[in-house]
DNA sequence: CAGACGGGGTCAACACTGTGGACTGCCCGC
DNA sequence: GCGGGCAGTCCACAGTGTTGACCCCGTCTG
């Protein structure tokens, strides 16, 4: 029960609408301060930069955290229903502002942890057979591709589609990565 | 053979290499004028605005030109070759610069444009069984994914992995979508 | 109790950005 | 010869992120 929030609480929670809405460079320092009701210099005496502040802000693991647990059948196809399940655009958009702001080498640092985090981590000791590790990085590899499409270059085809055809789909592409590669 | 060159090849010739190495954000106009030797203001009249000559600038599907040709066998496979193969470092560096502007409607929708010219258009009429359009799209997403991995987050594992192992290991999931789907 | 201190807040300024308008000089068709 | 366009130059504008000087007020110390 937050009566009162202070200048730093509220000058994050603008600048958190603001770049969900308008990304990185749509939002100026100045128009986070006018949001906050505060004077422009404070907020980079608040959090030292405009990237800083960025990355205080947004947060990727908190919105995909946890779309990699549960049994490894059928993962791929739980995996594409998570994410394009409820509270897909808050998702997508936290997305889209990261890789378009991927010029600043911290943001692409932040980017990478995620992806060790949410896919590397948990999944590479559970895939079994060989290259675990090498796996489970292409398995991130199939979701950002999937939420650039989706987010960042918005086909209409992909937005609009059956989430469950697209979930059966797109999961069976990733689900060849979750189980063992098989000898021909 | 050209041994003169008119102001406007120059001037795109300087955003080219300025555009690929430090992306839309970190080139300025004022740089691509002094590299071509000319005035800001000069670069702004023969292009109309700095968006419009990065659109002119940069291309991608000069340099991804028919990675989906050939027999739709081990299609998969040859596609992951072909990308990170010769050249890798020039249609990274495309791909990177515009994803990273995609800010921009007009980039967003050159994005979109090369989509269904590279992968849609060809892929849509060959790919046998159902869903022949979607599955078109979603190998578009595949590779976007993997090379928003390689060349935008920069993946230590997947740049340094060996790249026969890494296009057998994607090529297989991206096959998945070439094949047409197995009733279970 | 006086005074130093420190941190939140404000203001003005800097260097830089993309872009527009006014202006000059030149070449080409009448 | 002369007028119309067009390449090129210069300056100015509004907006950007960021910094330094200042100020105010609560707290701790002598």
């Amino acid at each position: 029960m937050t009566v009162t929030l202070t200048t730093r609480e509220a000058i994050a929670r603008a600048a958190a609408q603001l770049f969900e809405q308008h990304g990185y460079t749509g939002t100026s320092v100045r128009a986070v301060a006018a949001e906050a009701g505060v004077d422009p210099a404070l907020v980079i005496r608040h959090f030292g930069s405009k990237e800083k502040l960025f990355l205080d802000t947004m947060d990727l693991q908190g919105h995909f955290g946890g779309a990699t647990l549960g049994p490894l059948d059928e993962l791929g196809e739980r995996l594409v229903a998570t994410l394009i399940g409820p509270g897909r655009d808050v998702r997508f958009s936290a997305y889209r502002a990261m890789v378009r702001a991927s010029d600043s080498e911290l943001v692409r640092a932040r980017l990478l942890d995620a992806l060790e985090e949410m896919f590397v981590g948990p999944l590479t000791p559970r895939l079994p057979g060989p290259d675990a590790e090498l796996r489970a990085r292409l398995i991130g590899a199939q979701v950002a591709g999937l939420l650039d499409q989706m987010s960042l270059v918005e086909d209409p085809v992909l937005v609009s589609v059956d989430p469950a055809l697209l979930a059966r789909t797109y999961g069976a592409a990733i689900q060849v990565l979750v189980d063992p590669p098989s000898r021909t």
